[in-house]
DNA sequence: CCTGAATGAACGAGCGTTCGTTCGTATAGT
DNA sequence: ACTATACGAACGAACGCTCGTTCATTCAGG
C-alpha cells in the first residue's frame, strides 16, 4: 500500500469511527481518544487530517450532504420517473429506501440541532418549497382536486413518510403504527389519493 | 420566605437553568458550573437536590412526562370532545398547541436520543397504537372510507401535524412549507379529508 | 538522504463530584 | 419570652480525572 493510499485509508477510518461514535453518544460525549482507538490511529493522528474535533464533525457532515443531494438517490429518480399524484405508494417506497440509505446523515442532523444549535445544517430547509416547486414544473402534475396546492401537497407526502421511517430509526421503536411499513405506505397512500372520509354520493 | 420554600425555589431553579442550557447546547456541552451560575446557587447545592448531573436531566425529563400525560392538555380534549375524522381541522390547531406548550420536553427527549441513545424515553412510544385507539373506542367515530384502518387514520393525522410543526421548532426554519401555520393546517385538513385526486366521475 | 505521515507524552484548562465548614432558622427547655 | 441546642440548606475550595490540542521525535517511502 502506498502511502499517500494509507494516508486517505487513515482519514476514512477515522471519519468512519467519528460517525458511529458520535451517533451512538453525540459529539461532547465522545473523546478524541475514543475516535483515535476506533479508527486505529493516534491521537495526534487526527489532527494532520482535521484542525479541530468540530472540524472533523463538519467534514462528516458535508461529505453526507454531498450524497444526500447528488441526483442519483431513489427519490429523486421515482421522482423523475414517474407522475405525482399517481405515484403515491412509488412515494412511500423511496422514502423509506432514502431513511435507510441516510439514515446515519438524517442522525447526524439531530446532533447538530441538540448540541450545535442547528449551526451547520442551516440550508437543508432553506427553499425547500421552490425545490419541489421545481420538480413538479420539471414533471407536470396528473390530475388534482381542486383548491389543493401541488407543491404543498407533494410535501406532505414525502415528508409525512419521511418523519414515519425517521421515527423508526431515531426512537428505535419498531412497528410504532402497530403494523408493518408495507402496511403502513398502503394506508398513507390510501388517505393521501382519495381522504378517509367516504366519497360522497 | 420560609426554609423549605426557599429550598423547592432553588430546586425549580436549577431544573429551569439546567433545562434552558440542555436545549441549547446539549446534555455533554452544559457544565454543573454554568447550571449552578445560571440558577444563582453554588455549584455544591445542586447536589443537595440531584444525585448526579444525569439524575438531573432524568428529573427534568420525568416532570414534563407527568405534564404531557396528564389528560388536561388540548389535543386531548380536543380528541374528547369532537369526532374524528370530522375534527381534521381542530386537530390541527390542538396539535400547534401541544408542540408549542411542550416545545421544550420534546426537544429534551431529542436531547435524549443524541446523548443517550434514547435511553430515558423508550416507553413514549410503546403501545401508542393502543393509546390511539382506546381513544377512538371512547368517542366512536363518524364514517370513513372502507378499508381505511380507523387507528392508523387517526395517527397519520395526529402525527402529520406534529411533526410538522417539530420540525418548525427543532431546525428553527419557518415557513418551510412557503405558506402560513393556518394554511397548513387547512392543506393538510383537506387533504386528509378527500385527498389529493378529483373525485371519480 | 529528504520528506512528511504518524506517533504519544505532555500541557493547561475544565470536568463532575465530594466534603468540611458556615450560618440562618426551627425546635426544646426553662 | 428568652436562650440553648440541633438541624440541614447552602457554600465553594479541593480532588482526581479527562478533555482537546500541541509538538518534538521517529521512521518508512520516494
Amino acid at each position: 500500500m502506498t502511502k499517500t493510499a494509507r494516508r486517505t485509508d487513515n482519514r476514512d477510518r477515522i471519519l468512519k469511527a467519528a460517525c458511529a461514535l458520535f451517533l451512538k453518544q453525540g459529539f461532547n460525549g465522545t473523546s478524541t481518544r475514543e475516535i483515535a482507538d476506533k479508527a486505529g490511529v493516534s491521537l495526534g493522528n487526527i489532527y494532520n487530517h482535521f484542525s479541530t474535533k468540530e472540524d472533523l464533525f463538519v467534514s462528516l457532515l458535508k461529505e453526507y450532504e454531498a450524497d444526500y443531494f447528488n441526483h442519483d438517490q431513489p427519490l429523486a429518480r421515482t421522482l423523475a420517473m414517474t407522475r405525482f399524484p399517481e405515484n403515491l405508494e412509488a412515494i412511500g417506497e423511496a422514502s423509506k429506501e432514502v431513511v435507510e440509505r441516510f439514515s446515519d446523515y438524517i442522525l447526524l442532523t439531530y446532533v447538530d440541532v441538540v448540541e450545535f444549535d442547528a449551526k451547520h445544517i442551516g440550508k437543508l430547509f432553506q427553499n425547500m418549497r421552490e425545490r419541489y416547486s421545481a420538480v413538479l414544473k420539471a414533471n407536470g402534475t396528473g390530475p388534482l382536486r381542486e383548491g389543493v396546492d401541488p407543491a404543498g401537497a407533494l410535501m406532505m407526502v414525502v415528508w409525512g413518510y419521511f418523519n414515519y421511517f425517521i421515527m423508526e430509526k431515531l426512537f428505535k421503536v419498531q412497528n410504532h403504527y402497530g403494523m408493518k411499513d408495507a402496511d403502513v405506505v398502503k394506508l398513507f397512500a390510501r388517505v393521501y389519493r382519495r381522504g378517509i372520509e367516504p366519497d360522497k354520493k
